[in-house]
RNA sequence: UCCCCUGUAGCUCAGUCGGUAGAGCAGGUGGCUGUUAACCACCCUGUCGGCGGUUCAAAUCCGUCCGGGGGAGCCA
């Protein structure tokens, strides 16, 4: 590198900025089809979805993944000098296209570009290029994960991908939240969220044992059984008895052999956590944040609503809307059960008190009984977590699930055990060792405050937004049992 | 992990009672006065998931292994 000789004051900021803005941020093809007809010359750049040719004329609709729609190209046959090229451009190839937006004379499209000039950048050769001009399964996309992408379905999801994630931070910047990077690798082994994968640098064709035979982990690279994080959480609440509001946003491991359409290895969570916030604090943000990013997604992405709502789940733009407006009805888990009693005769699995929901539970409660986003509260401590705050019916937890349509849980939070003595006896209920928790029980020896949190899974809200059906097509590269290619 | 379904051309699928396979789309060539999943005509395309078995003969029946999907459990 050069020595670099000047100041870094604005003007060279906003020369960087202009040097940027000429190499990224012009004429995307979003942009273009915004724009009047003109004489100026403009340049197109982007990847050929489809072309079609006649006698005098053919068109290229060239798409830049900054819209659904493309910029279609008009190459008048009788004037344009390179024809060559236009034998070698076939769907999927790059192309730089330089000429003058012109009305259409055709009905789908405002305007097009007029092509003076077409550089092929890259070709691709239609008999081996494996995306066709035609629509494909989405089984066979995940094969080819490295191209999906230039997909309508996948391209859209991207986009809307996109939108939630900025949401998520904006919603909790606007609100004071701070953003916690809780660690990936974690040595607390017993969260109770699920199998941990192993994070280890033991030569696995030569393990170290103790004397007694087991894994003798000192040898190991942290020096004791790691692995990769399961939940932010308990870290979180620590920032939280410092910061009052935090939130974490991040990936997150389970080894589940669980193979469903809304279960991944790896996931994005977001999880808040409110000091001086009980339950009910808990549920006002869980429903605002939601309805936030919902909305968000409907005002930035109505292009991709649309598709969305015609091609892959019918009327879920409509669905998403009515949610944002309509306020989240509540029950307590008693009576949840009570309501799923009196129609015991048409499930699987009959409900009674003390048994956790099943998912044909919770669809009937929220498509039957509440029809649109219901939480659900005060479960049963027997069947959640050791943090949640006990009730003074000793019976119940201050739990509460939001569970959707057709999804089920989106999100799990509860009020914590902010008491030590309560905390601790529930802790040795369940045979956890206190010990193994001294950092997490000293929240509760200095400056203990009532405080509340959530967990949302950032792949279902996208899940949930879109109407796709199985998680591993709204991540780029899904990571499940026996999957993990690209 | 359990239950069910499935694997045939580049893709999506059909293939009857066991007789070595055929449609649509994609691709190629030609045609077409501006197309929109363009259209019309013609042409090309196969280790029928792998291995083993039954049979004169297996895409088809049996066994087994592998891949994919759906449901359940667990959860976010």
């Amino acid at each position: 590198m050069t020595k670099l000789n000047h100041t870094w004051n604005s003007t060279a900021i906003s020369h960087a900025h202009g040097m940027v803005r000429r190499l990224l941020m012009s004429l995307r093809i979003s942009q273009l089809l915004k724009q009047a007809p003109s004489s100026a010359t403009v340049t197109a750049e982007g990847w050929v979805r489809t072309k079609r040719e006649s006698k005098n004329v053919c068109f290229l609709e060239l798409n830049d993944g900054s819209s659904l729609v493309g910029l279609q190209i008009v190459v008048d046959l009788n004037s344009f000098e390179n024809k060559e090229i236009l034998t070698r451009i076939t769907t999927g190839a790059s192309l730089v296209c330089t000429g003058f937006l012109v009305n259409s004379v055709g009905g789908d499209q405002e305007v097009e570009l007029k092509a003076q000039s077409i550089e092929l950048i890259g070709e691709a050769p239609a008999d081996t290029y494996p995306l066709q001009k035609k629509r494909h399964t989405l089984e066979y996309l995940r094969e080819i994960a490295h191209l999906r992408a230039r997909t309508n379905t996948m391209g859209a999801v991207a986009r809307v991908r996109n939108v939630v994630s900025y949401a998520v931070h904006s919603y909790f910047q606007e609100n004071g939240f701070a953003y916690v990077h809780t660690p990936i690798i974690s040595t607390s082994d017993a969260e109770g969220a699920g199998e941990m994968f192993q994070v280890t640098t033991l030569d696995l064709a030569n393990i170290p044992r103790t004397e007694q035979g087991t894994i003798d982990y000192s040898k190991d690279f942290f020096g004791k059984k790691a692995g990769l994080t399961v939940s932010g959480q308990l870290q979180g609440e620590t920032y939280a008895m410092a910061l009052k509001n935090i939130y974490t946003f991040g990936p997150t491991f389970r080894a589940e052999n669980s193979n469903t359409k809304r279960h991944l290895s790896e996931f994005w969570m977001i999880e808040p956590e409110m000091a001086f916030c009980t339950l009910e604090g808990d549920m006002a943000v869980a429903e605002s944040f939601l309805k936030y990013i919902f909305k968000a997604v409907v005002d930035k992405c109505p292009e991709d609503m649309d598709f969305f709502s015609k091609f892959v789940e019918k009327g879920v733009a409509a669905t998403l809307q009515k949610v944002i407006e309509t306020p989240f009805a509540h029950l307590t888990y008693t009576e949840a059960v009570a309501e799923l009693e009196k129609h015991n005769s048409t499930f699987e699995y009959p409900v009674h008190w003390g048994s956790d929901l099943q998912t044909e539970h919770e669809r009937f409660l929220t498509e039957q009984v509440c029809n649109g986003p219901v939480i659900v509260t005060d479960y049963p401590k027997e069947i959640k977590a050791f943090y949640m705050k006990l009730n003074d019916d000793g019976k119940t937890v201050r739990a509460m699930d939001v569970l959707v349509p057709r999804l089920g849980e989106i999100i799990g939070g509860s009020e914590r055990e902010s008491r030590l003595d309560v905390l601790t006896a529930r802790m040795q209920s369940l045979k956890l060792d206190p010990a193994d928790y001294w950092w997490y029980l000293d929240l509760r020896r200095f400056g203990s405050v009532p405080h509340a949190g959530f967990g949302l899974g950032f792949d279902r809200a996208v899940q949930y937004i879109t109407g796709m059906q199985n998680i591993r097509d709204v991540i780029p590269y899904p990571r499940a049992a026996k999957q993990a290619d690209f």
